[in-house]
DNA sequence: AAACGTTGTTCCGAATAATGGAACTCCTTC
DNA sequence: GAAGGAGTTCCATTATTCGGAACAACGTTT
């Protein structure tokens, strides 16, 4: 482990989430360091250009390279500006919170997001992360890349409860995942925040591989059984959609192809050299 | 100067420019390494969350955090969500593409853009960056936080051509920029690229410093005298309102006020804290 | 089937580079 | 004008990184 890296890391880390600029002494104390050391550090954060120098009044602050990046490694796959109108589309029709997101390690990242006019409970950010297994288009996710419950725990870990509704068990969560790749949608029924049910499904590539996941969030007074499947299966309509937009073929856009009977029984380590 | 904070940073803005995921081999090569010292500063990034590792594979990519990060840089000052609007207005007003440019060293970059339904020659993307004293926006930055040549210099050290028409002499951009402080707007004129001019004028907050900047993009053939000054009033009241929004008294939310007779004879350096 | 070439990973002694206390300068404040 | 605080520089000590070599796991070729 390189700790120099590391530090300089938690100091560009730690300066991103500064209001303001930050001052050298600060930055030495918040993150333990010698004022000599933090002082070399920020001055090689500056030289690399990740970070800048106020020059009248010698504070700090990230330079705007992280955002510069941030929109390359999401542009890399054009996954956001692909969907976005389907996600409109969606946003308009329903009257509800939209939201893109993408699976990264056992949380979902926010891509993209449409606000509902009737404000929900759930607060969330474009860049921002929830759980994967607490919430529907997470749920969507990992119903069309795991494939037992195995799967699951090696890919989420202990899984922690956020509500007294939250799913912590593998094998639990593999059945609810089966019952969606049945649906065709994933359901979050006040997982993640008392108050907030939502509908998940997820988004093919041309290869077929889920890249994304369209979720749909609503106070849990709009969430009948009735509304759910409405909403669900205007998820699945958008996602269905999205994934065509992005080259996917459409017997292979959505989670029903997955359903427990037509699931490889024998899910073999899928390698791609 | 900390050569493994520095190494660790160029291996991870060289992973965030790949199309797909990495081979440490192609790492190490890349950048000249060893394959153990690519090794351990790839595993280093790992831990720390800023790239990830396919388990299959053995192949890294950068992670979302770059995006995750990149979000909270720009949200900071929230000047892009605030701004949004008024750039769709004036982009449906002009028909034209519009941008919106925060100054960063020598360069401005992209913020925000909507794209004119006619294309333009020039290629922007968010994020992107351009040289201030080449692109209209970036002169209206310049115009409103530069008070002579000097400062020009100190600012932008030796100014490359990037067309004929570029400006390289730092008197002859200061005549400019104070041209700009009559009218109202900076203008470029081909300085970038051939074929493309353009407008900008400055947006200011609530504490009168100038933030960003709104820049319009138009071919030169429609680029009269007649139509400039049309665009550069479309764009001083656009930038106006947007200054407003952020609240900026009025009085103080053009360039206008800072043309040459009205500007400080002796601009001493101004300190904050 | 066996040998070979690649690639990812681990190990360890050598050598380099980071560390942090102290000194120095520049401001601001009292 | 003295005292305190902050940014920067210096340097001997020490801990860390470096990189060659060996190993393990695949994939390919003979």
């Amino acid at each position: 482990m390189d700790t120099t890296l590391a530090k300089g890391l938690a100091v560009l880390d730690w300066l991103v989430h500064q209001p303001g600029e930050c001052r050298l002494v600060d930055v030495a104390q918040a993150l333990g360091l010698a004022r000599s050391n933090a002082h070399r550090t920020l001055q090689t954060l500056v030289e690399c250009g990740w970070a800048v120098q106020n020059r009248d009044n010698a504070s700090y602050r990230a330079s705007l390279r992280l955002f510069e990046l941030g929109t390359l490694v999401e542009a890399a796959s054009d996954t956001r500006g692909l969907v976005r109108p389907h996600l409109a589309a969606l946003a308009q029709a329903s009257g509800e919170t939209i939201h893109l997101t993408v699976l990264e390690g056992a949380q979902v990242v926010y891509l993209d997001k449409f606000d509902s006019p009737l404000p929900v409970a759930a607060y969330s950010r474009i860049g921002g992360r929830a759980p994967a297994h607490c919430v529907a288009s997470g749920k969507a996710l990992l119903a069309a890349q795991a494939h037992d419950h195995q799967d699951l725990h090696e890919l989420l870990g202990d899984m922690q409860a956020h509500t007294p509704h939250s799913i912590t068990d593998a094998r639990a969560l593999q059945a609810d995942l089966q019952r969606a790749c049945l649906r065709g949608w994933a359901e979050n029924r006040e997982e993640w925040r008392l108050g907030v049910c939502g509908v998940g499904a997820p988004v093919f590539d041309a290869r077929g591989l889920p890249v994304a996941a369209v979720g749909m969030s609503v106070p849990a007074i709009r969430f009948s059984r009735a509304q759910a499947r409405t909403f669900g299966e205007q998820v699945v309509a958008c996602a269905r959609d999205a994934s065509q937009t992005l080259g996917c073929r459409p017997a292979l856009a959505t989670l029903t192809r997955l359903s427990p009977q037509s699931i490889d029984p024998n899910p073999s380590r899928r390698r791609q050299a």
